[in-house]
DNA sequence: TCACTTATTGCACAGGTGTGCAACTCCTTC
DNA sequence: GAAGGAGTTGCACACCTGTGCAATAAGTGA
């Protein structure tokens, strides 16, 4: 039956004097494609289920120069925007037999390090989805052969495999809704994180808020969080001219934004104040907030990546950028236009 | 069909060759306490660093029998729960230089297919955090001399290292809570996952209740999420005696449970309704639920697991458990106790 | 039966690394 | 100057697997 020694690991050789047949054998039983006969193998099986045999991938990966694994680079996995991306990408990744490697940029050890590590276990590919690893970083990936997929970031690096989503049409868009309900004192709420698709949200917004002839301020504050969402709101609404309309580039930012404007300054949504986020995250469509915001399709994009590392990589050069469409959920907390 | 590399990985043979001196130099050079002189080292960092070079961590997992690969196995990874887990894991795994490789076990794939990928790679260690992966299969990563960390399951397996908080004597506090603040018509609001943790806070509270002589119902509706909460709730103030006081097994499913309770029933928390939840997520602090609940030291537990990771493993057999107390976050979703 | 085709098998090498062992260098001490 | 010791280096082997190549076995047609 089964060894209970709890020691080593057992090996192919092993297998093979078991099963009276090569090493070769047991390889090729274990490699698709590889020619065995029907006999053998089921000679070789029967000896690796009674020995408890299982492929080392290392010494695999060594040959194969491939290791079937992928690395995933996200800051703050806390956050539920990005928690539902890992979900659903180790899922697709499940799903064609690679592995998924976590390399958490927001540990205090530093992401070069963490990053490094990738590069040591030869991963097939790294998952850029935060901001945070700067171009030289990426670079080092690049040029040691893996493929990098960056997610949502607008400044796409020359090699990589880019995927964004329309930031700056959602913004406009964002604008456009807030606009049609009446409001007219209008305030862009965002964190000083910097990360290129939220500043392209900002800009976009802005942008057409200019073109509308409408006053909008940006407010930037600390983290992309539900307490700068909140400590922005009591900034604004202690202000002399508290806004009517916000544009939170989050929702995590609307949700902490909307509660303060609620509780601490009585506002009442969507009448006195209409608020529109962005990802929507599970928390927007909780009865509490029932936000209106612009969905993200997560599902889509990990479905895409799996895709895409399912296939060989184009020789074609240079980046390509696969680009998602956005769509606004209608939710209660914009007012809808009482006039045409 | 040969590789196209565009750019293949440097061995340390290539960095010898450059820096002049035996390939076994360039490998003592990056191993940790391995005789080199300081003159060879630099030369050897010299050359390693214009090359590129980074060390092979197959190849070294394949010599060492250690990978530094840390497995961790969860389901629903999307709840905020997990998700706190997650990231406050892989930070404390990447400060002593482990790696964290995933395994989704809610995917469609199956887990015992996902669980063998970790044999394969020869991960150091697994950590369970959802109460998923049935015992043969913990006893398969047992039978191949990995460390099994058990999070939260209270039925622990003989060899494995188990972390469990205290669930009962905190599900018996929460009734007496409930007790105190008159509440004498109680609901336990569950899901049916079935995971053991879960289990043993539905008996411990429903034993306590009947020490009071209180008529308690416990309500399971399927998955442990913020619908099931909602759905719950639906059914019991639908029904003849509704409820004054509730004790929810998780805090998101708190969350579904007031959101109805208040904008579907018109209850007040906490005049109407004491409601209390379990795990302190972070939602629980937004303003727009205030709950009353029992935090778990997350982050001390994935610090212990660290610990744990960083030593040895203890040959003393048999199954160990480290218990982590839970305490109390008072909000304002339970009253506070009128009369003494 | 023989020549020929096809499927299967074993040998041996490659892949990149860590490390025991012996040889070597350099320096101290008598 | 010689003996001895401490520190460093290189050689060769081991780890576990995939696979090209040649050898063998099995099957086919005449």
């Amino acid at each position: 039956m089964k060894k209970k020694t709890g020691a080593s690991f057992v090996s192919a050789q092993q297998v093979a004097d078991l099963a009276g047949v090569s090493r070769s054998a047991v390889s090729r039983s274990f490699t698709k494609g590889a020619s065995v006969s029907p006999t053998t193998r089921s000679k070789v099986m029967k000896a690796a289920d009674s020995l408890g045999y299982h492929v080392n991938e290392l010494a695999r990966g060594l040959i194969n120069e491939q290791s079937n694994i992928i690395c995933i680079v996200g800051a703050d996995m806390n956050s539920p925007y990005h928690s539902r991306f890992i979900d659903a990408l180790t899922r697709e990744l499940q799903a064609i037999q690679k592995v998924a490697m976590i390399v958490n940029s927001s540990g205090d050890v530093g992401v070069s390090y963490a990053l490094e590590q990738t590069i040591r276990y030869r991963a097939d590919a790294t998952v850029v989805l935060s901001g945070q690893p700067d171009d030289a970083l990426i670079q080092t990936c690049l040029n040691n052969g893996q493929r990098v997929i960056v997610v949502n970031r607008d400044d796409a690096l020359s090699g990589t495999e880019s995927i964004v989503v329309t930031n700056r049409v959602a913004a406009r868009e964002a604008f456009q809704m807030l606009y049609r309900a009446g409001c007219r004192n209008i305030a862009a709420v965002s964190s000083k994180a910097g990360t290129p698709s939220l500043v392209a949200r900002e800009e976009a917004f802005l942008q057409e808020a200019q073109d509308h002839d409408v006053k909008t301020t940006l407010k930037t504050v600390g983290a992309t969080s539900y307490a700068t969402g909140a400590e922005i709101a009591r900034q604004l609404f202690s202000s002399g001219t508290p806004p009517d309309g916000a544009f939170c580039i989050t929702d995590l930012l609307a949700c902490g934004f909307m509660d303060v404007a609620r509780y601490e300054f009585g506002r009442k949504i969507p009448d006195d104040l209409c608020v529109i986020g962005f990802d929507d995250i599970d928390q927007s469509s909780w009865s509490s907030y029932n936000l209106t915001t612009f969905r993200q399709p997560v599902e889509d994009i990990a479905a895409h990546i799996r895709d895409l590392l399912s296939s060989q990589p184009d020789a074609d050069t240079g980046e390509r950028a696969t680009r998602f469409p956005t769509e606004p959920v209608w939710r209660q907390s914009v007012r809808m236009r009482a006039t045409p």
